[in-house]
DNA sequence: TATTATTTTTAGACTTGTCTAAAAATTTAT
DNA sequence: ATAAATTTTTAGACAAGTCTAAAAATAATA
């Protein structure tokens, strides 16, 4: 069994390994998790002696099979449980982390499967981001940056990469969320703006915003 | 803010002022909780600090109206997640303890007054047991104990003294649920033991049993 | 009421998770 | 390749919450 403090550096930990090659540093687990190096080192060497990471002094971390189930079935908890307050409780995706930060690390398998159960076995959490399965495997869909599309191609919007509150809420009051269909109907070379064609609506939007949300490709009509 | 133990030590003095008069021992809370007089002694002095309840030296503790109201909501947030497992995710009553131990500190106004509205303001959780308002308010029903009533008399079962997984299960066995009307068919003066109709069944039940069966008044047919 | 028994508190220690400051190792740059 | 900069680890300290053992206060009993 682990306690809070354990799972959420296994989680910090399971993030980082996704977009980092090789062991993962103590300095980029402390400022994911607001600490001090210091306090990594000492808790890296903890989860080292439950075997769920593996660690070489001053070589960086890297979870085993063990800690990486461990990991992903906190991430697994999390998304399932922003998907009841989205879909059940009416909270919007802007409001939903910091409870399912809290909500994460309860312990009952029953719940977690009950509640997978009870929201349909969703595959994607509120802001696009895969749910892992009991075994901690995600489904891996192919996805794009929406600013890598080129004029005339469309596809549907299944994520943000910035997933900050203020960008959320951005989305939201321009319509732009998850399963909508986006089409690219220019692009600005002066500036990498796109007009973009959304619903039946006609948007103005900055590369800034395109380069933080994720399409799949729309095949066929 | 509090923490997690201080949440229950709160909980547990609220449920122990319930049937004592006067302050409550530093004994009585370390059995409920499960640990040491020293240590309760200890947060006790921290609680007083915190002005959430009222201590004096060898004297007992009493909650203060913020203590009260602190520890109300923590027993509303417990027993609204009891009602949430049961009704929503198929729990059976006597599953439920454990899980709404954790949840019941999970911290977000919003998400117990959205939980509150999904489940329909419910008053009772699964046990019968009174879910206080968002104030602290209890609304008082009142109860007697199936043992207590005469040969003949009827009334709805409402909830459960001993609420023991064992006692639980033991009532699901022979259909004995929240709900249901009860009319004593007769006494046996040699054990105190019951033959009662519940439905359309007879059954017959050991003065023990019916010693915690809580039992409101049936009005009129 | 004096004595025993019980309850409660104090004192000191331990664990978990954190921190600061300094030392050691590694990486970068000259 | 040696010096400088950066990263990482060690060492020691601290707060929260708990424990044991002993002392102090209260309650019970003869």
């Amino acid at each position: 069994m682990f306690t809070l403090s354990e799972e959420n550096y296994l989680k910090a930990i399971y993030h980082l390994e996704l977009d980092t090659d090789g062991g993962v540093s103590t300095n980029a687990i402390a400022e994911k998790l607001a600490t001090k190096a210091s306090s990594v080192t000492d808790m890296v060497k903890k989860l080292s002696e439950k075997e769920v990471v593996l660690y070489k002094k001053y070589k960086g971390v890297t979870l085993t099979i063990l800690g990486k189930t461990v990991a992903a079935n906190v991430v697994r908890k999390h998304r399932l449980w922003e998907v009841f307050l989205v879909e059940k409780l009416n909270f919007s995706w802007h409001e939903v982390h910091e409870v399912a930060e809290q909500l994460e690390h309860i312990k009952s398998a029953k719940l977690i499967n009950q509640l997978d159960r009870f929201l349909g076995f969703p595959t994607h959490d509120p802001h696009g981001d895969p749910i892992p399965d009991k075994d901690g495997n995600l489904k891996i869909v192919e996805k794009s940056l929406l600013s890598t599309l080129s004029k005339n191609e469309s596809g549907i919007c299944i994520g943000v990469d910035d997933s900050s509150s203020e960008f959320l809420q951005f989305l939201d009051k321009k319509g732009i969320t998850l399963g909508k269909k986006i089409t690219i109907l220019d692009k600005e070379d002066f500036d990498d703006s796109l007009s973009i064609l959304i619903g039946d609506k006609k948007l103005s939007i900055s590369n800034k915003i395109a380069s933080n949300l994720y399409i799949r490709a729309h095949t066929g009509q």
